[in-house]
DNA sequence: CGACCTTTTGACATTACTCAACACTGGTGG
DNA sequence: CCACCAGTGTTGAGTAATGTCAAAAGGTCG
């Protein structure tokens, strides 16, 4: 696949909103984006934080149905999206390529529906440590501390809390000896069993 | 695309499980299907609900993440996943077509994911009421009644909320005249752009 | 008609939200 | 160097929403 233009995004600076056309294809290239959605009442959700290697912008749609920021100083490729559906109508090795990380997506929202419907505020909090720590992992990283780039306020837009039971959570979490040295930039796990016990997983 | 074995699926009837191989992709037919997840607990959270035309159990995961079963009398296309990542390698107008179906399942999550992070239990369930509605309209039906082939429990299952809450919100939208003539299998919507505002949409 | 299942409604408990105060942090300028 | 400030995080008290438990109402099918 063409790696296309190397494009540098600023921690906080948009990408693209909802309603913009779509223009490109993006991959993250170094850094942290977020994919946001806005209520009427202009409450946000955070529909996904992203690492590197994740793609972002891909719909048929005609325009955005999310926006993109990033959480971190970022750089993204951005492929033309007509030369994205070129290259899968005419090269199939992209073919099973594109399936592979669609499904991924796919999975991994259905995870996120799962925390939002069936977890309380403890048990979403305690997934969302594990799923950094996941994360760090499949990119090679050390998993000890577990790096947290976002505000509690970003966190609570992602797991549909406030900010005030995320930081009780973490709190709670502290307490019950699962976390420790919560020094806000990241945490270091101190008991994994238990964690994923307090985030409704089979230990 | 190949059509595939066709299969009969009787109501109630599981097509698989958690964590079964996965062998073949599927499309719905003729039909409900839901899509589910369980906690340890045992608690059901339904990921989806499926309607003819959608696609389920494409993953590139050694087994299912996810289970399936039919919520009415059902018929599925069945196609060896075999035969899926064959076609991806070597039809390239697959591509794109899977691509579309792809960006669409990953478009309708984000919708769940919003809706379970920024929603209380009656837009909820009025966003529900709409999105069956657009599904009918979608398959060229009728929009009147909105067929709801669903229990309460299995509506609460997908909302993240209880039986209870889903029967008090049905009765509050009844109270607010958004909704009438709720005989269970289905629900005329009385008030169209008050049930989109009691959703959280724009008029 | 009667047994069974689903839905609705009520009373109460629990969870998470709201509003408010305070603590901690990093950066800025005196 | 230290005091101040703004932003972020934590904690507390009271409130609103949803969950839990229980009972009654409605519907279906033999």
């Amino acid at each position: 696949m063409e790696t296309g233009r190397r494009v540098r995004i600023d921690s906080g600076t948009t990408l693209f909103r909802e309603g913009d056309p779509v223009t490109d294809v993006f991959c993250v290239a170094v850094g942290n984006l977020i994919i946001t959605r806005h209520a009427e009442n202009g409450e946000r959700q955070i529909i996904a934080f992203l690492f590197p290697g994740d793609f972002l912008g891909m719909t048929f749609a005609e325009a955005h149905l999310t926006g993109a920021e990033a959480l971190t100083d970022a750089e993204v490729w951005a492929l033309p999206l007509a030369t994205v559906t070129r290259g899968l109508e005419t090269r199939p090795e992209l073919g099973l390529a594109f399936a592979e990380m669609a499904t991924r997506i796919i999975n991994s929202e259905m995870d996120v529906i799962f925390t939002l419907g069936r977890k309380n505020a403890r048990a979403r909090v305690a997934s969302f440590i594990l799923y950094l720590r996941r994360r760090q992992e499949l990119l090679g990283r050390p998993i000890d501390p577990v790096q947290m780039p976002m505000t509690r306020q970003d966190i609570a837009d992602f797991l549909g809390l406030t900010m005030e039971t995320v930081s009780r959570s973490f709190s709670q979490l502290k307490a019950s000896g699962c976390i420790a040295a919560d020094t806000p930039p990241h945490v270091h796990i101190a008991d994994l069993t238990a964690l994923r016990k307090a985030a409704d997983l089979a230990p």
